[in-house]
DNA sequence: CTGCAATTTCAGAAATTACTGAAACTTAGA
DNA sequence: TCTAAGTTTCAGTAATTTCTGAAATTGCAG
């Protein structure tokens, strides 16, 4: 592995970690490396640096591709592909998330709606539907509140992580108002995205 | 596997995902099963539902164990090993976070701390040590909210999560009032948990 | 202590996943 | 069209992870 000391750890770094982010070695290194370049590289630089297969590069940017985690890039007069990760780190975490969400958690709201329509109840089965629907309504409004953060602009986003746990005081604050003037659901509400 | 069509088609479910979730296929099966009983289960009825060897149980209890995602009870009369799920499935929720936040996210924390104290910046390492100080800024902000959230009792917390995204208009509402009243950390603050 | 039920450990087998080198494919320019 | 740089695919191998059965350990009751 040809990199300085301290890029050489956090790749290292990054590789080991990756069975545990579900993701394999060589994609972790590759991603490790293309987030400390100040330059896209192609895939014979990460070659070079890595010393793993041209193959396996290939495959690995390919399934950072899958996972939306690398940007595709091409310089003139250069038919290479050259890849980046995203600069704004806000980004990156929004399509981790997002593409986490996607493979772990929206087959199991599926398969629990698939269960509780289709599924004949039999005799023995009456708690364990019941815990599956109280499970399915908790994943609901985790992802419901999920999709509403991930509409907001990130520095929206930055001022409600900021303040935490504080926020609840300014529930508190405008709770009465709030009851009385702006709780119901308008048909013709302002353009939402 | 000796289950009703509806258990066993969860606990399937369950096993195919489990590679996804950072266990495997036996560990989410096991949850699977115990998540939906309504007795405690000892590691025998549990072979006898999945069909497994008893090793392969007694070894994944321990993991989930190791994950603290059940209980162990205990029957009069009866010294086998009885497990459960927490049946609050909130309880359930802090927990997943929590330990995947142990395992996925403080180790590169404290790697990043490490890398930006010990390692020292050759030349072309600036921009590498500029993005790794900007991502352990990132992680320390999501840490320090989670934290915070944490801290917060469940009631609260579904309540702040059933706001979703309409709680920046609480913040805006208030945030006049806010910053002329409340925003300077005095010394001698009113108990704050 | 002894006997026995319950549980755990562990070495090897089975299954799965990751990696490589070679061959096949693609595409831009000559 | 042909050539060659660049990329992908794929079959076989290597490495890792999971699972099993047998043996070892634990701990309670007599």
């Amino acid at each position: 592995m040809d990199l300085s000391p301290l890029k050489q750890e956090f790749v290292l770094h990054f590789g080991e970690m990756g069975s545990r982010w579900g993701i394999n070695r060589t994609v972790g290194q590759i991603y490790a490396i293309l987030f400390l370049s100040d330059t896209p590289l192609n895939a014979e630089q990460i070659v070079e640096q890595l010393g793993v297969s041209r193959s396996n590069v290939s495959m690995s940017l390919k399934e950072l591709q899958a996972w939306n985690l690398v940007r595709l890039k091409h310089l003139p007069d250069d038919r290479r592909d050259y890849f980046t990760t995203p600069e704004d780190l806000w980004e990156i975490v929004r399509i981790l998330v997002s593409e986490r969400k996607k493979r772990e958690i929206d087959p199991t709201l599926t398969k629990l709606r698939e269960l509780e329509m289709q599924t004949p109840v039999t005799d023995g089965d009456h708690h364990a539907h019941a815990r599956m629907a109280e499970l399915r309504e908790l994943i609901e409004l985790l992802t419901s509140w999920y999709d509403d953060m991930n509409r907001l602009e990130t520095e929206r986003l930055k001022q409600l992580l900021a303040l935490g746990a504080k926020i609840h005081k300014f529930v508190e604050k405008t709770k009465i108002i709030s009851l009385t003037g702006r709780t119901k659901p308008k048909t013709s509400d302002a353009g939402d995205a």
